[in-house]
DNA sequence: CTGCTATTGTGTACACAGTCACAAACCGTG
DNA sequence: CACGGTTTGTGACTGTGTACACAATAGCAG
């Protein structure tokens, strides 16, 4: 058996241990913030807020005090304020560069995703591992060999890494970025991966949630579940 | 403010109360079993396939309990027989077809994807609200108006859609494949959804996993967390 | 046939995310 | 200036997902 790191089910936030569910809704706050920001609102109260993307104001609360005080008691959160906070404690209050592994139909598409600059990404470094591939200039960005990514990441450090090529030889790549100084890395490839220390990765298997949403299909509650009550998907 | 039902998150199977979490599991279980399968391993002790898919042993076996007693109690699981099991659970014994909204950038990534048929579902139809699109063949489908969806699906139901079009009437969409008898909806779109009654909605924001990934790199724990243990992403 | 080993399925215990509810505090008003 | 109304932040509680540990049992060897 490999020593690795466990994989992490909570971060850590001063010291104090974060659930990471808690970190996926602060995505969702600052996402919602933004919309009431461009309508011009300045201050939200937290049953708004929690209105808007379904948690209980309590939850809402909660969350947020895990990493200060951010509220007037009166006047609820000031909404440019929240933002600001929100993008610091996620690490992107600056465009944030982020290398990109495998230049497929998926890796062209993600290229192309304007979403990413909006919400403070940027796809800077391109790798892939076909040699028709490496050294042209793919959607404006150079394709760099795969197998040179430390001496690249020198040049260029990225914190982040997006995985979408293919299973083979995939864990030699993870250990390359890993090597490279990357911290993060988000993986559409579906196969096991053996996580160095340090690293956190997150899965993206589409096929697997589309296990989930069949299963669901079949396997609905017989009764339309607990009376009518307010339910709202959020992203 | 709307009457539309809460989301759930649980499932329910047999009358009884299904984590959410145990059927995305389920999803990983299959997955490592049809690599052993393709070795030609016949049985699995659940302590083994755990080790593979990085839970305890324990709750692979208390996962697998909640549907029945697949385990024979001195040679482990039989890999053939728990994959069959897993695929009738999961609703992917027989291909499933799926509607597809959006065939923009994303939208045609996933038609050109073959992993999903290896997985049991088929995008069979196609929708966009594109006139220049409407009509036209791509990757084979021929792309409908999404406002006959309703018609459209009366000849191919579909319990299965999955959203990669812009945010805007994005509602309309779903109350639309709501009423042509949708039950699944899986949505790329970063946008707030209200799920009408008896659906449910599986949100992927990417740069949401994003966001996650770079709080995670900012505020990693200080010390390698425990020592190092065994951990393994598994997908 | 009997005894031994190893594994499953599950009752039980625990830890923790989410909810409730309230004290403290701010604002506006009279 | 005092007071009523409203909101935040948080201690206490609850529900539930996960881990532990063991009884029940199948296989096998002698």
């Amino acid at each position: 058996m490999k020593s690795i790191q466990k994989q992490l089910d909570r971060a850590q936030f001063g010291g104090k241990p974060v659930a990471l569910q808690t970190i996926e809704r602060l995505s969702t706050y600052r996402r919602v913030l933004e919309d009431l920001h461009a309508k011009g609102i300045q201050y939200v109260y937290s049953h708004q807020l929690a209105e808007y993307v379904d948690v209980t104001p309590a939850q809402l609360r909660r969350d947020l005090s895990a990493f200060g005080s951010f509220g007037n008691i009166s006047r609820g959160y000031n909404v440019q304020r929240l933002i600001t906070t929100l993008s610091e404690l996620l690490g992107t209050s600056n465009i944030q560069p982020v290398a990109l592994v495998g230049v497929g139909n998926l890796g062209r598409t993600l290229l192309s995703y304007r979403g990413f600059e909006e919400r403070g990404f940027s796809l800077r470094v391109v790798f892939d591992n076909d040699p028709a591939k490496i050294g042209r200039v793919i959607a404006g960005r150079r394709c760099f060999d795969i197998r040179e990514a430390e001496t690249v990441l020198r040049d260029q450090p990225v914190e982040i890494a997006i995985l979408a090529c293919r299973p083979q030889g995939i864990q030699g790549v993870v250990d390359r970025l890993a090597a490279a100084g990357v911290k993060s890395i988000l993986s559409f490839v579906p196969a096991i991966i053996d996580v160095p220390p340090g690293i956190h990765i997150e899965m993206e298997d589409i096929s697997a949630k589309l296990e989930k949403l069949s299963f669901l299909a079949k396997n609905r509650p017989a009764k339309p579940a607990y009376g009518y009550e307010k339910g709202r998907t959020t992203m």
